[in-house]
DNA sequence: AAAACGGGGTA
DNA sequence: TACCCAGTTTT
């Protein structure tokens, strides 16, 4: 019987919907533009919704249709999307870009935009639910930790996702699954939140396990934390007059495809001993020490020169802008 | 099933 | 610090 917790959702989402820039807001009634919807839910990949704030209408002012996106450099859209992260999904966004504009335009079932370069699961979901009001279960991590604490699942997410997927399912059954999902996902961003949940302010919490429990925050269990490993490696500073010595990094792997210093691979390992000007940057699986040395010479490097006063656009992804920073400090 | 893949915001 | 974020792809 979800029909009382969807109403419950749906009541409180049409109060206090957040206002943002990509959104349609609830009873919305005219065309949505798949392009927004399908843009917005790449940039909000493991990224936060004011992170993406600050730099969604920029790349839409930019390229405000898909087929402009389509025809664009690369290279371009990679400088763009500098500073964002997960540089794959600017590549697979300019695939999906050209397949899209060669389709002649969105799929508009789950199942077709699936099959897209850089939509998963949830993206897929959400672009068929919230752009073409299609019936969908949409699962991201704010569904998965509403439902763990709404039923008090006492195992990792990670080892549950049947069982979710079953009780999400359930809970968007019959009701419309945009609304749904935006609903769930305000909730989980404001009041469902992992730490300090604030279930004074929930239309759930009577129907809510965890809070019954007296302790809603331990709710899902975390897994045990890993040990980040350290690297280190070294970039060259190549400065003649006012320029500086760039080169692109190879398409496939960390920063793939993006403009960086030049510098041999990065090596395992605690950095050795060294007064030399360094940066320290912190992955997700691994923290980098990254020595900078100064060179006179890019023979042997392919690459360009580039002006030090425009350096802001080269597209340097955040550890690189950080060491030419230091370095013109 | 697990690892790779970035960076910014927050307590 | 450590954790978290509208995940996807590769191994």
């Amino acid at each position: 019987m979800p029909a009382n917790r969807q109403i419950a959702l749906l009541d409180h989402y049409r109060q206090s919907a957040r206002d943002l820039p990509w959104r349609y807001p609830p009873g919305h009634d005219g065309p949505r533009d798949p392009y927004r919807v399908w843009l917005s839910e790449i940039m909000l990949q493991q990224t936060s919704v004011a992170t993406v704030t600050t730099r969604f209408a920029r790349f839409l002012e930019r390229w405000p249709t898909v087929e402009a996106l389509a025809a664009a450099p690369l290279d371009d859209l990679l400088a763009e999307w500098a500073g964002l992260g997960y540089y794959a999904r600017a590549r697979n966004l300019h695939a999906c870009a050209q397949a899209v504009v060669a389709m002649g335009g969105f799929p508009d079932s789950e199942a077709a935009l699936r099959q897209l370069p850089g939509i998963g699961d949830y993206s897929a979901a959400a672009i068929a639910a919230i752009a073409f009001g299609r019936p969908a279960t949409v699962i991201d991590t704010n569904v998965e930790r509403v439902i763990a604490r709404l039923h008090a699942l006492d195992r990792p997410v990670r080892s549950d996702r049947k069982r979710i997927r079953a009780l999400a399912d359930d809970l968007y059954s019959g009701a419309p699954a945009g609304e749904m999902a935006q609903a769930l996902m305000d909730l989980g961003a404001t009041i469902c939140r992992p730490a300090n949940p604030a279930c004074h302010l929930c239309p759930l919490s009577t129907d809510c396990a965890a809070y019954a429990s007296g302790d809603p925050a331990s709710f899902p269990p975390r897994p045990p934390k890993k040990v980040r490993p350290e690297r280190f490696g070294t970039a060259w500073w190549i400065r003649r007059d006012d320029r500086l010595f760039l080169v692109r990094r190879p398409a496939r792997g960390m920063l793939g495809g993006m403009a960086a210093l030049p510098g041999p691979e990065w090596q395992d390992g605690a950095p050795p001993a060294c007064k030399a000007v360094s940066v320290r940057h912190v992955f997700t699986h691994f923290a980098l020490t990254l020595r900078i040395e100064e060179r006179d010479d890019p023979s042997g490097l392919e690459g360009w020169w580039h002006p030090l006063d425009r350096l802001d656009e080269a597209g340097l992804p955040t550890l690189y802008a950080r060491a030419a920073e230091r370095m013109l400090a």
